[in-house]
This record gives structure tokens, C-alpha cells and sequence, in this order.
DNA sequence: ACAACAATTCATCGCGTGTAGAGTTAACTA
DNA sequence: TAGTTAACTCTACACGCGATGAATTGTTGT
């Protein structure tokens, strides 16, 4: 059982190591957060020499920003906003939990990094910013659009945390559905609904 | 200019430098988070030795946790469950705002090692399910106490990570009272009022 | 076929970390 | 006041980390 593989490239495939690579780190990354996530464990997983991740992707901050590059939000939200506005909490509510809230998912990743790394805390800063609340100012017809899809998403934020990272019981058990029937009407009256 | 100070016991004083110790913990422990604040930086920042921090509290783990002691839960949220009723989103918002969202608040230093810190997510949790959970099912007369208080925790939670982690401007800037008049009626609804 | 290049492992460096033990001085107790 | 205990610093060890440079092997262009 010969444990490590001999040196020199490896016949066939191109990038699909890289893209073992990456997927490693989103897992390592997401399971135990920036600093707490080594190269090596990332190497690890990915059955690769820790030099290879560094010959790749550069330095450790590189590699987080390579693995959690955010799809375009503008992409996300167009279905959401372009339906109903009655359904807009509902759905967008939805697709949070759904997409964004799944165990595993990058997002998680990003905010358990974003807590304590301030790199990555400017990526999701950016991200919100530029895209979730820049969308927003497009597409939401009402008053203070920033306002309010900050309000949304600070709410929905705080589900993923209690749900998915302390794991409260309460937040973490129902199924998705339950969440979004309690949740929803909440996200509705901040969307299209009188503030304060 | 001497920088370190003789060996030896100190005159005087017998427990400030353990207190001393303490503040610099929370202090370091909530600019960095766990993993990322060092026993060296803390013990620099309370001007004694690595060796001694060590002496007092054991571990880092349980150095975090002497730091991070919580306050009794139940006194902290009498006085609000014993008021009017209607009133009770209010305060409960503005408390949460105003006490626990502080920057440089325990609180904060808390969340934000309970990100990547799963002895620190632990204690919060706990924290949350005994405490603050537990005292929603005392003095909380309706349905599903608990359910209700997760829900309101789950948003305050989010404001605190959006206002004070990720400093997103529009959460960040504007006043505590300004909030407050745009979440409390949410949270009085998660309280008091119909859910779903 | 040959040269250039990209992918990969290996060996290793330098650093910062948490932690431990030994030595020194002050406070406490009888 | 003698002896014990507790506070405190010094020195240092062992480890894991991110990063680097060289060596090896496959791919690609000519």
C-alpha cells in the first residue's frame, strides 16, 4: 500500500485536480472556518501534496477567495423580484433557506469565515452590498430598498446562524417549509410593507 | 526604559492582574475571535507574562470561558417580561441593541468565536437554550414560547452580525433608536402575535 | 523528435503557537 | 518570626503552520 503518489504530473485530466482542490477547501473551509482550516487538511482531502494547493491557488487568502467566488446575485434575485410582489417574501424567504441555509452550502462557509477573517468579511460585505442590495435598488419598488433588504437580510442571516451553526434546536429541527410559513410574512411586511 | 518587570510575586494587589488578564481577554478574544487571538497578545495587552495567564486560568479553552461567564439570564429579562405586554418588543430590542450589540460587548466576542469555535458555540447555546429559552417558557404567556423566542433571537442575532462583524452601513450607521422603531414591531408579532 | 512548459511531489525553512517547569519574590498562617 | 503557599517571570520545548525552491514527469506546440 503504497500511500503517496510518485512526483511529476499526473497522465490525463487537466484541472480536475484544481477543482478537487477547491471543492476540499469549501469543505474544510465550511466545517471549521478560516484559521482553523490548514492547507494541509485541504491537501488532505484532496489526496494532493500541500505544495500543489499553494502552486494553484497562491496564498491561503487567495484560496479561500478562489473556492467562495459568489455567483452573480443579480442572476439569483431576478426570478424572485420579476414575480408577484405578494410572493416576493415568501419566495425569496424560500430560496435562502433552500439554497443559502443548506448545511454545507458555500455561503454557510462564508459567514462562519466572515466572523472572525476580515477578508472574508469584506467579501460577503461586498457581495451584499454590490449585488444583494444593489438588486435590491433596482427591481424593489418602494422606499428605501437598501433599507429594507438589510432588514431582510439580516433576519434571514441570523436563521443560517441559529440553524446552521449553533444548531438550536428550535431553528434547526423544523423542516424547511415550517420556517418559511413563520418567516415569511416578516420578510413581506419589510419588503413592500410600512416601516416602523 | 525597563520593558519587563522583576519576577516575583507583586506588592500589593491580589487579584487585579487576574482581572486584568480577564478584561484583556474579552477584549482580544472579541477583535480576533478565538483561533485567532494569541495567550502571548493577550497577556502583552494586560502586561504580564504568557507563563502567568497560563498559571491562572489553564487552557485557552477555559480561559475563554472564565472571560466569557454570562450573566444570569433570568435577572436580565425579568424586568422586561414583567412589563406591559405590548411594550415587550420594544424593549426586548432595545435592550438587545443597546446592551448585547455594543461593540466590544462580551456578547459580540461570543458570536463571533461561536463561528468557528465549537466549545464557544456550545456555551452560547447553552447560554440560549437554558437561559434565555428557558425564561421565554416561564414568563411568556402563549403558544410555543420557545419557538417564539428562537425566532426573535434568530433576528436580533442577525442585526448584531450585520451591524457590528460585517458592519454593512445600512445597519451600521444609523442610531439604536432608529432600529429599534423598524424591528420592534417584528418582534413584538414573534411575541405576542399570530405566527404564520 | 525536440524543446518549452505545466502539473506534481519532496524536502525543508522559519516562525509563532500553546504549554510546561524551574526559579524568584511577596503574602499569609501559626 | 519561621515556614508554607501563592503570584509572578524566565527559559524553552515540541509541534504545526504557511510558504518556498528544486527535482521529476507528463503534455503541448513546432
Amino acid at each position: 500500500m503504497s500511500r503517496t503518489r510518485p512526483p511529476g504530473r499526473r497522465p490525463g485530466s487537466a484541472d480536475v485536480t484544481r477543482e478537487e482542490i477547491l471543492a476540499a477547501a469549501r469543505a474544510t473551509f465550511g466545517a471549521s472556518g478560516f484559521e482553523r482550516a490548514t492547507i494541509r487538511a485541504i491537501a488532505g482531502k484532496a489526496s494532493v501534496d500541500p505544495a500543489l494547493v499553494h502552486h494553484h491557488f497562491g496564498t491561503k487568502e487567495s484560496l479561500f477567495a478562489a473556492a467562495h467566488e459568489l455567483p452573480d446575485p443579480e442572476a439569483m434575485l431576478a426570478p424572485i423580484f420579476s414575480g408577484p410582489p405578494a410572493e416576493m417574501g415568501e419566495q425569496l424567504t424560500r430560496f435562502y433557506l433552500t439554497l443559502v441555509a443548506a448545511p454545507g452550502s458555500p455561503a454557510v462557509s462564508l459567514i462562519r469565515a466572515a466572523a472572525t477573517n476580515e477578508g472574508a468579511a469584506r467579501m460577503l460585505r461586498e457581495f451584499l452590498e454590490r449585488g444583494f442590495l444593489g438588486a435590491a435598488e433596482r427591481h424593489l419598488e418602494a422606499t428605501e430598498p437598501r433599507r429594507r433588504l438589510a432588514l431582510c437580510g439580516s433576519h434571514l442571516m441570523g436563521v443560517v446562524f441559529g440553524r446552521v451553526i449553533l444548531e438550536v434546536p428550535e431553528l434547526a429541527e423544523p423542516p424547511i417549509e415550517d420556517l418559511v410559513a413563520v418567516i415569511a410574512p416578516t420578510i413581506q411586511r419589510y419588503l413592500t410593507g410600512d416601516l416602523g
